[in-house]
DNA sequence: CTTTACTTTTAAGCAAATTTTAAGCTTGGT
DNA sequence: ACCAAGCTTAAAATTTGCTTAAAAGTAAAG
């Protein structure tokens, strides 16, 4: 689970921030200056920094600013009682990521926490796999027990969109709307040339169908 | 510059920020509903979205939704009237970066939009290297086994950005956007000339094709 | 201001790959 | 056995990308 350090001189908010957050699931560290926290957070690291702004011996946004000085990306959320306009532009400009206001919500701070913590991208979804079959959607790359075979565009588009459409049939105007970008009533065979295509692609690799048909309505792939 | 998009159907609202923001040096489009800024945010690749939550056709809420879904990154940040803490989770939980309450404060904003433009990287990506190629951001400068080669300014730019995409499709339209800043539709061969000659400049020194070319879609440098 | 060197864009011909059409053939279900 | 749905194949139509050369645009130097 994530770990979450808190900088925060006045122990009777660290302590319900650490109460809170812990109960979520959260790994809590604590920091009672400004010295020690930044000594932690270069040393260590966390998930999200929750950032007091006046602290003894180094203010927050000294702390804020001496970390992205050194290179340090982690993401930092400013919890203080300067509410004005002009102190939350200091505190972001310092490079912090977000700026609440006390008093705050509990349930707000929860959940910019979890902003923070989004993974940027993850590659997760764009690989689809199926019984030794690879679909990288990034590198618009196909693998069958690793060995790579070459799809043409529509072909790629179709098998994408069979597989994530896994265990669900795929009827012939679903796949004419997503596939081709066809809206209407249309009556051609393009769709069968497609899947004989696939087939035999996948055949020349690996003797198996992962393609169904059913007949009058469209085309399934099973688990 | 950045491109923001705007989603937001109270006129006056929209062409307040979009003349506050243009004044900052930003590039703006607008959307008057859901359903037209969730085609323009698909279609077209911004640096930011500010979203309203109360939109005809569809919702801010669940247009962010549907972005996510599709595996749209931008960065969203509602700008909003519904200002309970309950709604302020409800957004942020449907994929949005940032949330604020109306009325707010032109500055901050500013500076939220920036927090949210900064790049996740530091100075490892002003060089670029794969296979013998190097690639200097700071001093523009392209070596390969260690012997430079001149490239023009648009030939940099798109060396740079193919191998910062390093095993990822990159398309003609994102190549027109990132590298010729062109955010509409727009045919022409010039993706096609500057290929062809970073291909030559390349093997005139070294006899390798790092640029493979994904028919129907773009090119992509491999590991 | 003009020249010059260079960069960037447009355009066109060509070759090759992709996509679609069409026609005959197979098959499953009644 | 019949018929419609689906399969297979090959050829036609279309699209895409590569390559060149020339035109248009820029900026520095004379």
């Amino acid at each position: 689970m994530a770990h979450i350090l808190i900088i925060e001189d006045e122990k009777g908010i660290s302590d319900f921030l650490k109460e809170g957050l812990s109960e979520e699931g959260y790994e809590i560290s604590l920091a009672s200056d400004g010295e020690k926290g930044l000594q932690k957070a270069m040393n260590n690291s966390f998930d999200v920094i929750l950032m007091d702004w006046m602290l003894p011996k180094i203010q927050g946004i000294e702390v804020t600013r001496k970390l992205r000085e050194a290179g340090n990306q982690t993401p930092v959320i400013f919890l203080t009682a300067k509410d004005t306009v002009q102190d939350t532009i200091l505190g972001l400009r310092s490079g912090a990521n977000d700026y609440l206001k006390k008093p705050f919500s509990f349930d707000e701070l929860l959940e910019r926490i979890k902003v923070q913590l989004r993974k940027p991208q993850s590659k997760i979804n764009h690989i689809l796999s199926h019984e030794g079959i690879k679909i990288d959607k990034d590198k618009r790359e196909v693998k069958i027990d690793n060995r790579e075979i070459h799809l043409t565009q529509k072909e790629f588009d179709l098998l994408s969109y069979l597989l994530q459409n896994k265990n669900k049939v795929c009827t012939r105007d679903e796949i004419l709307d997503k596939v081709w970008d066809i809206h209407f009533d249309y009556d051609s065979g393009v769709i069968d040339v497609y899947i004989n295509s696939l087939r035999k692609k996948i055949k020349s690799v690996k003797d198996v169908n992962i393609i169904e048909t059913v007949r009058g309505v469209g085309y399934i792939v099973k688990d």
